[in-house]
RNA sequence: GGGAGAAUUCCCGAGCGGCCAAAGGGGGCAGACUGUAAAUCUGUUGCAUUAGCUUCGGUGGUCCGAAUCCACCUUCUCCCA
């Protein structure tokens, strides 16, 4: 399923097998929370900006348009008409973001939809049944992500209740995949690594789902109020416990340095709503650093975003014009923006395969932290 | 021709004797954004920035003190002819 097949110190490039196709690791996940991205982009643009998965909201898609419909209509692939793998995020992270609105017990949690108030419900087996409605190529386990920092006995309480949820995700996606009716009966399941910044009970959680022979492992809870430092120092904690032949997926993560810094610890797999955010935004990422296309210095530039980038919105547009249509609220500005900031993160990645095919990732490394972080 | 009302900082618009460099929008400028309740949020927006200086159509006046009161002028809107 999974294979590596380079390694330069901890730095993996791998491949993992799918029924929807092959992903090439390290990867970054197009986040795209209720089956679009934000910013007027279709599934067809995906191809465009070389998008290797996408990623969609199991929370979302449950109240909107519902999974029941999106099973009708033959799964999230052909709803949104997109062949690649999709990996549906389970709502545990809604658990964090929904915070004001929402209630945890052991069964599960007890929400009021963001849209109309009305009471819902999700456990592991719900989570499990609406991802396997979805059909998405991969599913993530049921988890509670805890804002940081975190009280060291909520953070062990909730935890090892996250563990009993991955086993209860494990089981009942066993038997959903086993049911006839079942649209995608090769569903993935990556169980995901919790316990805020107390090493120990990460540890001791990463053992525990690691018995679990699941297809792929995440660490969640990371970039949720805990500093860059307190991030790094997780992984570097977490990874030695991570079987080996199995994806590692940083949940949430991050800005371009975040996710070299990452891989050169071990990680394969990444998603961040950073690109497609910010490119809404207009903070856009360039070989040589963050700008603001917003900024009067570019009302009349006539170059390109960025000149090494082939993009859509390079290929064609002025940094002159773009800045335009935000300043027009023309959509098509979010559009382009959005548009290069996902290419430029899936280069990103494709550079960071390479780097470490030719045993040069330690040099790109240094090289790209010194530049990306940078605001120009 | 007669009558009524209005002119505020880039724009709209509040203020109607001191607590006003002047509310609130818009626009401008800058920043934030990390498993998306985010086409959102924050800061700033007369000059100098320490004191201070110059603003509320214009000119003159009342008052310790005026964007606010008075007189005239200019422009605009509405009503009656």
């Amino acid at each position: 399923m999974f294979k590596i097949l380079n390694q330069e110190d901890r730095a993996r490039r791998g491949v993992l097998s799918t029924v929807h196709g092959e992903i090439q690791t390290p990867v970054f996940m197009n986040v795209g929370t209720c089956a679009a991205i934000k910013g007027g982009i279709s599934s067809n643009d995906l191809y465009d900006v070389n998008c290797q998965v996408e990623l969609s909201n199991t929370y979302h898609l449950h109240l909107r348009p519902s999974d029941k419909v999106i099973y009708n209509m033959g799964g999230l692939h052909k709803f949104m008409n997109f062949n690649k793998p999709i990996l549906t995020d389970s709502g545990g992270f809604q658990v964090f973001s929904l915070a004001a609105i929402r209630k945890i017990k052991e069964e599960g949690v007890y929400f009021a939809s963001h849209i109309d108030g009305s009471r819902i419900f999700m456990g592991p087996e719900e989570s499990m049944q609406i991802q396997s409605n979805l059909a998405s190529t991969i599913a993530m386990a049921f988890d509670e992500c805890i804002e940081n920092p975190a009280e060291y006995e909520y953070t062990k309480m909730s935890s090892e209740r996250t563990i009993r949820w991955l086993y209860r995700c494990k089981e009942e996606m066993d038997r959903l995949n086993n049911l006839p009716t079942t649209i995608n009966k090769k569903q993935m399941l990556f169980g995901i690594n919790q316990g805020s910044t107390y090493d120990d009970i990460r540890i001791y959680n990463m053992k525990q789902i690691a018995k679990l022979d699941l297809d792929g492992y995440a660490i969640g809870g990371l970039a949720v109020g805990d500093t860059v430092e307190q991030m790094y120092h997780t992984i570097d904690v977490v990874e030695p416990f991570m079987p080996i032949n199995k994806p590692r997926y940083l949940m949430g993560v991050g800005t371009p340095v975040n996710i070299i810094e990452a891989v050169s610890r071990g990680v394969d797999f990444f998603d961040c709503v950073m690109p497609s955010r910010n490119g809404r935004h207009g903070t856009l990422f360039t070989s040589k650093g963050i700008i603001s296309v917003l900024n009067e210095k570019y009302k009349e530039d006539k170059s390109p975003i960025d000149e090494n980038c082939n993009c859509p919105a390079c290929r064609f547009y002025s940094k002159g014009y773009i800045r335009h249509l935000f300043k027009a609220k023309e959509m098509l500005g979010m559009r382009l923006g959005v548009l290069h900031n996902l290419y430029f993160y899936n280069n990103l990645m494709k550079e960071i395969r390479e780097a470490i095919e030719t045993n040069t990732f330690n040099e790109y490394k240094k090289e790209k932290i010194e530049v990306l972080g940078k605001r120009i």
